[in-house]
RNA sequence: GCGCCUGUAGUUCAAUGGAUAGAACGUUGGCCUCCGAAGCCAAAGAUUACUGGUUCGAGUCCAGUCAGGCGCACCA
């Protein structure tokens, strides 16, 4: 990636200066490169001479110049021009020749492009939706479940060893519910057609065996399939109840306990949890006996960590928010670092349906389901939409509104665009015109609109790497819309099929690239890439 | 009452502490003898809720105020 090249240029620079004695020696800051917005800003900048200010004890034009004048780029042809301007921003243009290099670097590598290895084989858990098996997926379920299958695959491709994966909460309370529920007596909660379904189907009057034998209904034939249409696929189902099988939950009880973590009190077992970061205490075994949800979910984070991975990636809904020291004191106390465990908590979606807000709720069974959902605006859609939002906005999904605007929809915009670029090949191919890219027909690509698209292509391994690092999945549908719109206005530009033969061989190098990098850019999202709309 | 999230154009949302706050939809007006007009171009539309603070520089960080959402169980 060509900022890492720029930023290694200035490290250099800026140690040489301090073996001269012309800088002070201090420890260099993280030497960012941001893209520029406007055009007379270059390519990309930096502000690595206002952050070192303070230890340099100069202006910062000045450091800044000083900084440049170290550069070497004469030998390394990547960049054009580098400069120095007010304050003491650094730009950098990007030669043409590094970019028609590239540009047949990326036809090599192929669907391989944008692959890195920052993630050095780690393995790392990706837990996500995780909705108990009581009903059907919600909307907020299909928000969280697209984030983090997404961020599994970006993470994939910055190399990560990622494991996808599901908790089932098919132990306690509302197991007990849903068997009252599907039995229908005075303590039901769940309704809904599959409950009514549930009760014709189980004959049993065991509250507890009919909740157990309904959530393994429900798990099979609805969670399942409904996964499979989301186009996710899980590594892992992981089951409550194996944590109690395996004496999992008694494992780190006894652990807590010999660790002076616990206390009793009204008959109850509590968890040290103030001790660490949590707000309160937390109770482990209730009075009668039982332990809590949080008890088998702390022998989980255990679990997780003794299966190997240096990294666990939890998804939840703004609902569980104040559950997320409670988990961490935990991975504190049983002595794992709680910057290892990742929460992202995603906020609720709410639905507007005729212009009037949809409340959700799936014990009232007034709920819009995701299945719903994906079926009136199709799964590309769905998946876009969810996509687009910051987890931590609000997310109103007007579900009239998804469905007539289809046609003009952002994720057509981006799919047109991969179907134009087939289109043209479609004719090339008809025209049978060899394809052959050599370097010096991708020397003939020099209009502005040419080279903006290169641009635009070489970004893709940088928004992997942000990502992967800041987990901002919304970064994807942004940049597939950045780099549509750069295409149709390459398009509008340049023609591909010309009477020059060379350039018409260019041009489809640069078309070919552009397919490829939309299409990676789309597999990453789980967006279909249609050849023909 | 306490905690977390949010407040940006008419609407839905972007914007790693950087330069002139961007898109899409909607509105208005242009562009198909030419590779797909599901496209392109242009215009109008913003005191970034408010008040202070931090600094070379704040939509972004800090404090307070106001408004909305969500939590605050021996539920999950």
């Amino acid at each position: 990636m060509i900022r890492y090249r720029i930023a290694n240029l200035i490290e250099k620079a800026i140690k040489e200066l301090q073996k001269e004695g012309v800088f002070l020696e201090f420890k260099i800051p993280e030497i960012k490169l941001e893209q520029s917005g406007a055009k007379e800003h270059g390519d990309y900048a930096t502000n690595i001479a206002l952050l070192v200010v303070k230890e340099v004890k100069k202006n910062p034009l000045e450091i800044a110049k000083l900084i440049i004048s170290k550069f070497k780029i004469q030998n390394s042809k990547f960049l054009d021009k580098v400069e120095v301007v007010e304050p003491g921003f650094i730009n950098f243009f990007i030669s043409k020749e590094y970019l028609q290099a590239r540009l047949g670097e990326i036809l090599k590598q192929g669907e391989k492009f944008g692959a890195l290895k920052i993630g050095k084989e780690q393995k790392i858990n990706v837990e996500f939706i995780s909705a108990n098996p009581t009903g059907p997926l919600t909307l907020g379920n299909g928000r969280g479940g697209f984030c983090g299958d997404v961020l599994a695959n970006v993470l994939e491709k910055a190399g990560f060893k990622v494991a996808r994966e599901y908790y089932i909460n098919n132990v306690g309370e509302q197991i007990r519910k849903l068997g009252h529920s599907v039995i229908g007596d005075s303590e039901a909660v769940y309704k809904g057609d599959y409950i009514l379904n549930l009760r014709k189907g189980i004959k049993s009057v065991d509250v507890e065996k009919v909740g157990k034998i309904a959530a393994k209904i429900i798990l099979k034939e609805i969670l399942k399939p409904m996964v499979k249409k989301m186009g996710i696929k899980y590594d892992f189902w992981f089951e409550e109840s194996k944590l109690y099988k395996d004496r999992e939950v008694e494992g780190v009880l006894d652990f807590l306990k010999k660790k002076e973590l616990v206390y009793s009190k009204e008959g109850a077992l509590w968890f040290r949890s103030t001790k660490f970061l949590d707000d309160k205490d937390r109770v482990l075994v209730k009075e009668d006996g039982e332990t809590t949800y949080f008890t088998s979910d702390v022998a989980y984070l255990k679990n997780k960590f003794k299966r190997g991975f240096a990294r666990l990636i939890y998804i939840w809904g703004a609902d569980h928010h104040g559950y997320v020291n409670r988990l961490k004191a935990a991975a504190e106390a049983l002595g794992y670092q709680k910057e290892k465990v990742n929460i992202i908590i995603m906020q609720l979606v709410r639905l507007f349906r005729g212009g009037k807000e949809v409340r959700m709720s799936k014990r009232a069974g007034t709920y819009v389901t995701l299945n719903e959902l994906i079926d009136e605006v199709g799964l590309d859609v769905a998946r876009f939409f969810f996509l687009m939002r910051g987890a931590g906005s609000h997310l109103n999904f007007d579900l009239d509104l998804a469905k007539e605007q289809s046609e003009k929809n952002p994720v057509y915009y981006i799919q047109y665009a991969y179907a134009r670029i087939c289109s043209i090949l479609r004719k090339l191919k008809t025209k049978n015109e060899k394809r052959k890219t050599t370097i010096q027909n991708l020397k003939l690509l020099e209009h502005p609109s040419e080279l903006g698209l290169i641009k635009q292509l070489i970004r893709f391994p940088e928004i992997i790497e942000d990502t992967a690092r800041d987990y901002q999945v919304q970064r994807l549908p942004q940049y597939a819309g950045d780099l549509a719109n750069t295409f149709h206005q390459f398009y509008r530009d340049c023609r591909v099929m010309s009477e020059d033969k060379n350039l018409t061989q260019a041009r489809l190098s640069l078309i070919l690239a552009t397919k490829q990098v939309i299409k990676n850019t789309l597999d990453l999202m789980g967006i279909s890439a249609p050849e023909k709309m």
